[in-house]
RNA sequence: GCUGCUGUAGCUCAGUGGUAGAGCACUCCCUUGGUAAGGGAGAGGCCGAGAGUUCAAUCCUCUCCAGCAGCACCA
């Protein structure tokens, strides 16, 4: 006789069962709705399926869609599942690889015998809504590795034969299929689940596939190009209309649209991966670049421009020539005149290259002169334009661009200072993202990489320090997203990130702080301690942007465009009823100018309607309507954008003192 | 760079193996109208670039360029 199994429940209590008994029929003993409801199990945390046997005494906390997290996780996992059987039995010979759960959906690699297109996906969501209106039970099983791979081989699935056969020998692995073993209609994959007790499970309404892609076998580039295909899953229709909902949502901001639709910039062939900054964008830049000097000026940082061009010698001594040469825009530093005098790409040419990024300029700078301690902290920034030959899929609007600029500064400080160095640009950090809008960030330290340069003691150094200087300033805590990022870091230094949370719950990296004592080395920067001996500062490289390109389009995504009022381009526009008010329209945008507002006048021929609409759409904050009525007392009606007040009139001087106050930028409102 | 899709008027998009269409925007005319589109007329296109097939190509094929979605990359 077998000792019974004690199951200690979420309230504390024990049941008695025998060995076996599986979490489904504990939850059929408790209540016939909890058997319905149950979904998994949690068995001492560990999230399993509902008919898994129980061994051992154990916790178990059975899990129901109210769980949401582990419902969703569970649902996901299923849906892949669904996916690959459904695109098997619609494409024989397709090969199955791999299919997780991911944020919001889930997604399946195959090596299809054709790639897969849009065009293909209805008809797979059919045939999955088939495979879950029948009901397949989804059986785990455990069999011997070398039996799986040999099953594998037999099936002619190649991957998964690969991927096995990779695991340690004599493993245990664990199938899921829907019915007996080698059962006709029976299909399986390989899964270390859990799953759900059947497909039914599923609602055959709260999934859509949302698109095919490439993707590498097992993530690397040099192996096989496999066709992925994206869906989205949730537990009910409501979720996933949601879903549909938000991404539309965030459709509608996207800045490529409205920075056309608002006239901020383009991009084209010509100069691709590179901005055209349209006037009404260039001035939410010149805006952000001033608020920007104004702090850094504040906090003790002294500006300075540097070459686009260097000699490559100087990459080569920074080591970028022999590590990202790929990505540098290379130039001979002579071209031939004629045809004659060659090819205008020789060998014999010297090259020179497009700086990629400023912090070997800023050591150069920092090694003028002789450097003292008194000197340090040296802290030196530059709006410093890089170029960086991106791969071309990665570009992207504004957001990933080949020509950008960054607000990127370098400290140069004695070993001592860099703890409250990095917690004084926290505090300038902090100031800054709340000023621009954005009231929760996190902040997260992304430590050693596997490839890296230095010793392991001065990693143990820096990582400790940044760790350190982020709790003295109180921002190492769960509120501010504090995490750590293991074999995240870059390969000279530990960083300190920033990631912003946009209007609709998206995370932006931006910030950014490393302490460096790699290039500093490299480079052979040197000050003179207080000891009269040389000594080697450490290099603190720091944004708060990142880069202004970028920036400037996640802000218009995080307020949809709606610009607050000292970034908005045209910050009011004062349009006529009728062209009798024409004269005192123009008297009014020349007091506006006056009180340094951007604003422009409409006295077109056309309806307040229209003119209302047009300006409306064009976002502008403030439309200021003058017809008779306002030129004889003068009035102006103002409609601000987004208010649910219509409107409001006010004596022309009052109305200019309030948008001269409203639209000064946050530091100067503050009055420091 | 890889896979798939796309490229037609300033914008959003129809369309056909016989050199092209709509709406909005633009120009002009009528309208002077009080808070989200008043009416009419007109102008506007090397149908992304190159090559091929064909009597004939915007349309079919190939190559290239760019864009989009992913992947990979992001010092």
């Amino acid at each position: 006789m077998t000792a019974m199994l004690k199951i200690t429940l979420p309230d504390g209590s024990v049941r008695e069962v025998a060995p076996g008994t599986t979490p489904a029929e504990i939850a059929a003993s408790i209540g016939p709705g909890l058997a319905k409801a149950a979904l998994a199990a949690r068995v001492n945390g560990e999230l399993r399926d509902i008919m898994r046997p129980l061994e051992h005494d154990a916790d178990v906390a059975l899990v129901t869609a109210r769980d949401e997290a582990d419902a969703l996780e569970l649902a996901r996992h299923d849906y892949a599942h669904v996916l690959a059987e459904a695109v098997q039995s619609l494409f024989p010979g397709t090969q199955i690889t791999f299919g997780p759960s991911t944020d919001d959906g889930f997604y399946y690699d195959f090596a299809p015998i054709r790639p897969f297109t849009e065009e293909d996906l209805p008809e797979i969501e059919e045939e999955m809504r088939r495979i879950i209106a029948e009901d397949k039970p989804l059986v785990r099983e455990v069999v011997s590795r070398d039996e799986l791979i040999a099953k594998w081989r037999a099936a002619g699935e190649t991957f998964k034969a690969e991927w096995a056969a990779e695991l340690p020998e004599g493993e245990e692995l664990t199938v899921y299929h829907s019915g007996a073993k080698d059962q006709q209609g029976s299909w399986y994959d390989m899964c270390r689940g859990p799953h759900l007790a059947s497909t039914g499970k599923l609602d055959p309404h709260a999934f859509k596939l949302m698109r095919v892609s490439g993707a590498y076998w097992r993530g690397d580039q040099k192996n096989a190009q496999l066709s992925r295909i994206y869906g989205t899953g949730w537990l009910n229709k409501k979720q996933l209309d949601a879903h549909l909902t938000r991404l539309e949502e965030a459709a509608k901001r996207d800045h490529r649209k409205l920075g056309q639709e608002m006239d901020l910039f383009h991009l084209q062939a010509e100069a691709h991966g590179s901005v055209f900054w349209h006037p009404k964008g260039y001035i939410i830049w010149r805006e952000l670049e001033a608020y920007m000097r104004r702090a850094i000026d504040g906090a003790g940082y002294r500006e300075v421009k540097t070459p686009q061009v260097m000699d490559a010698h100087q990459w080569e001594q920074s080591g970028h020539w022999g590590k990202y040469r790929e990505n540098m825009f290379v130039i001979p530093d002579e071209v031939p005149n004629t045809e004659e005098d060659g090819p205008i790409v020789s060998d014999q040419a010297d090259w020179m290259a497009l700086k990629p990024m400023n912090c070997p300029a800023h050591v150069l700078i920092f090694k003028q002169g002789i450097k003292s301690y008194r000197d340090l902290p040296l802290r030196i920034y530059e709006n410093g334009c890089c170029h960086r030959n991106e791969p071309h899929g990665a570009l992207h609007g504004l957001m990933r661009v080949r020509q950008f600029t960054q607000d990127d500064a370098h400290i140069f400080a004695e070993e001592k200072q860099i703890v409250d160095e990095v917690r004084a640009f926290c505090t300038l950090a902090d100031r800054v993202y709340k000023d621009l809008g954005f009231e929760t960030y996190a902040i997260k330290l992304a430590l050693r990489p596997e490839k890296r340069f230095g010793s392991e003691d001065m990693w143990d150094k820096a990582e400790a320090e940044l760790r350190h200087a982020v709790a003295a300033a109180g921002l190492a805590t769960p509120e501010y997203g504090w995490e750590e990022l293991p074999g995240e870091g870059a390969f000279y230094a530990p960083k300190l990130e920033w990631h912003l949370t946009d209007a609709i719950g998206r995370t932006w990296q931006v910030g950014t702080i490393q302490s460096d004592r790699v290039l500093p080395e490299r480079l052979d920067a040197a000050y003179v301690g207080e000891d009269g001996e040389r000594h080697r500062p450490v290099m603190l490289h720091r944004a708060i942007f990142g880069s202004y390109e970028r920036f400037i389009g996640i802000l218009v995504e995080h307020y949809a465009g709606k610009l607050p009022l000292w970034l908005a381009p045209v910050q009011a526009v004062v349009a006529t009823i009728v062209s009798d008010a024409d004269d005192y329209a123009r008297e009014v945008v020349t007091r506006l100018r006056g009180a340094g507002i951007r604003a422009e006048i409409d006295l077109r021929n056309e309806k307040i309607n229209y003119k209302v609409r047009e300006h409306s759409l064009a976002k502008v904050p403030n439309l200021l309507v003058v017809g008779k009525r306002e030129a004889e007392e003068g009035t102006v009606a103002l409609r601000r954008l987004g208010s649910d007040e219509h409107q409001k009139v006010m004596p022309l001087n009052e109305l200019v003192e309030m948008l001269r106050a409203g639209a000064l930028p946050p530091d100067l409102s503050r009055g420091v």
